[in-house]
RNA sequence: GCCCAGAUAGCUCAGUCGGUAGAGCAUUUCACUCGUAAUGAAAAGGUCGAGAGUUCGAUUCUCUCUCUGGGCUCCA
């Protein structure tokens, strides 16, 4: 049978046997130990000669895969570096149990439980990674054997956290058989199957239970930073025990990993948090209370701008205008289930005589009153209802960040009532809509999430699950954009579709929403009478497009990195006379300007002309316009835009006309 | 909510082995009036996040709380 096939036998550099098929390459090897090695792979190195893969491989030869910097390479350095982690750590602290470390993007991770629930220090990492180097240095091979689950078990009799991944390998048995299957095998800790274990092993006192592949020898690692300590749930069960994350970075070369860091260093530059203050746009006084914003006059007028810009799209757009109170009778967080379900996520409530009080957290049962408020027709439908609502959310402490995750903010939202044969046409416009509002902001690259039903915990029939979901995802299909299911993702009253947009430097974010709801038109009894005279009930959607004011704020601040376009911008223009002689003229010109409608202002000569230039570029005005005696001469303005280059004697009328023109061109009002 | 680390002037930070604090920038005033990224001088500015405990004495040590940061979990 197949032993009649002719074999050639391979030496590892772990110094394992591994058969293979006569005329077998080095890509076949690869994909005999595990497809993540042979995706790593970049080429080998046949008995140390570096070869091509495609090479055939001959009896009795030492070969090696080498991985590069290909994502699956760097996944590789990753996964092994973070071995040498666990190895370091346990031999540094006897009697540390740990859990698994995969690789993630960037880097790496690897979980510990320290005897006496030690933490570590700053300094404990230091010698971590002083010990990695040696263990490095050392250039130890990875040594791949396989075992079966009782051996195992014995091996690892002192890891209870290896222990209970075995035990869950045994408990699954096949359900790991494909060692790509991330989810899986993160879940059940990257081991192998068929009943067996595999464990590399690189020193006689250290080996961890692992799938691969790894590098040949730890002397094949790149560079590699620790960078945090944290606190992780074994398992990510909040209820479970709280081990001692460690997370490290590491690349094939140094100018990798310093490119990196630079990259992180420039986000950091970027932070809204901290940009939010430089700029003076608003800030978070702790004497209000966590994750609650201010906003100052300048983040005010920013914010100005993006509610009239979306006002005007929203009016233009078909929706009408609501507004509602922030706070309502219990009941009718009762009425929408709000309280049943989310009653942790809201504030506490107020007890008056006439009943309990809440904050809202959201503004949809309120719309569906005004929905229910009289008898509707069919002919009133899709009724598109508009409200930049503040809403309010008890959002966990450690979850608070910034804009990003804030207790108390306003989201532009708007529910859409139609029916079932208006909304494959509404989600379609929805896109539309969302895309070109987004693009308004100067986001180009958009991504989307579709998240489906959950069959253990929804409402609704499957037909109308099928219908809008299909609708959701022709209407994805009809834009192009590229999007992922999150299978079971959706909330139980329906299926929906988020959307990511990418910022300047590669970051993603969500932001927009479009949910069905199958649930809300139920528990508020809303109908409709049709053309057959017969009440219906509508179908529902949330729809937000910024998602938050305050969030898109953060998202907006972290994408210009503070450097608001000039529609945008909170002061446009700000003049300098050169010296006090030419402040009049400035001031009658910032007038002039002002009266065309643009923010100007004016900083008199009391400080040298080189320190106010300085301090219009650390704030990001898009123009400084410089002042003296020939522009006084002759109605002109010195021009230094932001990032461009200085140009003298430019006529007031001209540089008005020319700023016009860019801000029109900002917003691309449809 | 959980783990870890923090909180000193508007901002960035130093400092006090327990005896109530200092710099730079920013602010105000004065001088300088300058053509494209930091002129000089002076002044003012702090219950050292809040409360309690230990102590003759606490910004410093201990505890609790609040807020912040990094994660985990959560995000209707």
């Amino acid at each position: 049978m197949l032993g009649a096939m002719a074999e050639i036998h391979i030496t590892l550099p772990d110094g394992s046997q591994r058969s293979l098929p006569e005329a077998s390459t080095a890509t076949d090897l690869a994909m005999s130990i595990g497809r993540g090695l042979a995706k790593a792979a970049v080429a080998a190195e046949v008995n140390g000669a570096e070869v091509d893969l495609g090479t055939p491989l001959a009896d009795g030869e030492t070969v090696a895969i080498i991985t590069g910097s290909s994502d699956e390479g760097r996944h590789v350095l990753r996964h092994s570096t973070s071995h040498v982690m666990a190895q370091a750590v346990t031999q540094l602290f006897p009697g540390a149990k740990f859990s698994i470390g995969p690789a993630i993007a960037d880097g790496f991770y690897y979980d510990f439980e320290l005897p006496d629930h030690k933490t570590f220090t700053e300094d404990d990492l230091v010698a971590v990674e002083a010990r990695m180097r040696e263990i490095i240095a050392a250039d130890q091979p990875f040594v791949r054997s396989e075992m079966s689950i009782d051996d195992a078990l014995q091996l690892f009799a002192d890891q209870p956290y290896k222990c209970e991944i075995i035990e869950r390998v045994r408990a699954l048995g096949d359900v790991v058989a494909d060692p790509d299957d991330d989810e899986v095998a993160l879940d059940a800790g990257e081991v192998a199957t068929g009943g067996t274990v595999s464990v590399y092993r690189n020193t006689p006192e250290f080996v961890d239970m692992c799938r691969g592949p790894h590098v040949p020898s730890t002397g094949r690692l790149g560079v590699f930073k620790l960078m945090k300590v944290a606190g992780a749930y074994w398992r990510g069960n909040e209820k479970g025990p709280m081990l001692q994350r460690i997370y490290g970075t590491a690349w094939e070369s140094k100018a990798a990993l310093d490119e990196h860091l630079h990259r992180l260093e420039e986000a950091e530059k970027r932070d809204h948090r901290k940009l939010a203050v430089e700029l003076d746009l608003l800030s978070f006084p702790q004497e209000l209370g966590g994750g609650l914003a201010v906003w100052h006059p300048k983040g005010g007028i920013v914010r100005r701008q993006m509610e009239d810009y979306s006002r005007h799209r929203h009016e233009t757009g078909g929706y009408q205008f609501v507004f509602t109170p922030h706070l309502a009778n219990g009941k009718l967080f009762e009425t929408s289930g709000h309280l049943q379900w989310y009653k942790d996520g809201m504030y506490p409530p107020m007890e008056m005589d006439n009943g309990t009080y809440y904050m809202k957290p959201m503004n949809c049962p309120m719309h569906c009153l005004i929905f229910r408020s009289r008898q509707r027709s069919y002919r009133e439908l899709p009724l598109r209802l508009f409200e930049l609502g503040t809403v309010y959310r008890y959002e966990r402490a450690g979850t608070l960040h910034g804009l990003m995750r804030i207790r108390g903010f306003t989201q532009d939202d708007s529910h859409i009532y139609c029916t079932e044969e208006q909304l494959q046409d509404e989600i379609a416009s929805l896109l539309d809509f969302v895309l070109s509002v987004l693009r308004a902001f100067g986001f180009t690259e958009f991504t989307a999430n579709l998240s489906t039903r959950d069959p253990k915990k929804s409402v609704g029939s499957d037909e109308i699950w099928d219908k809008a979901t299909d609708a959701l995802r022709e209407g994805l299909h009809r834009h192009g954009l590229p999007y992922k299911i999150k299978a079971g993702d959706a909330a139980f009253y329906g299926p929906k579709i988020d959307i990511d947009v990418k910022d300047a430097i590669g970051r993603s974010w969500q932001l927009s929403t479009i949910q069905c709801d199958f649930n809300l038109p139920e528990r508020f009894d809303l109908e409709y009478v049709g053309a057959d005279n017969a009440r219906h009930q509508p179908i529902m959607l949330h729809r937000a497009l910024f998602g938050s004011i305050e969030r898109f704020m953060g998202v907006l601040i972290e994408h210009f990195a503070g450097a608001f376009p000039a529609w945008l911008a909170p002061v446009q223009v700000r003049i300098l006379p050169v010296a006090s002689a030419h402040e009049e003229y400035a001031h009658s010109t910032a007038a002039v300007l002002r009266a065309s409608g643009f923010r100007v202002d004016v900083v008199d000569a009391n400080d040298q002309l080189g320190k106010r230039i300085r301090a219009a570029k650390i704030e990001k005005l898009p123009y400084v316009l410089v002042v003296g005696d020939d522009d006084v001469a002759a109605k002109t303005f010195g021009v230094n835009p932001r990032g461009g280059e200085v140009e003298r004697g430019v006529p007031v009328d001209v540089f008005a006309a020319r700023l016009a023109e860019e801000v029109a061109a900002g917003t691309v009002l449809a």
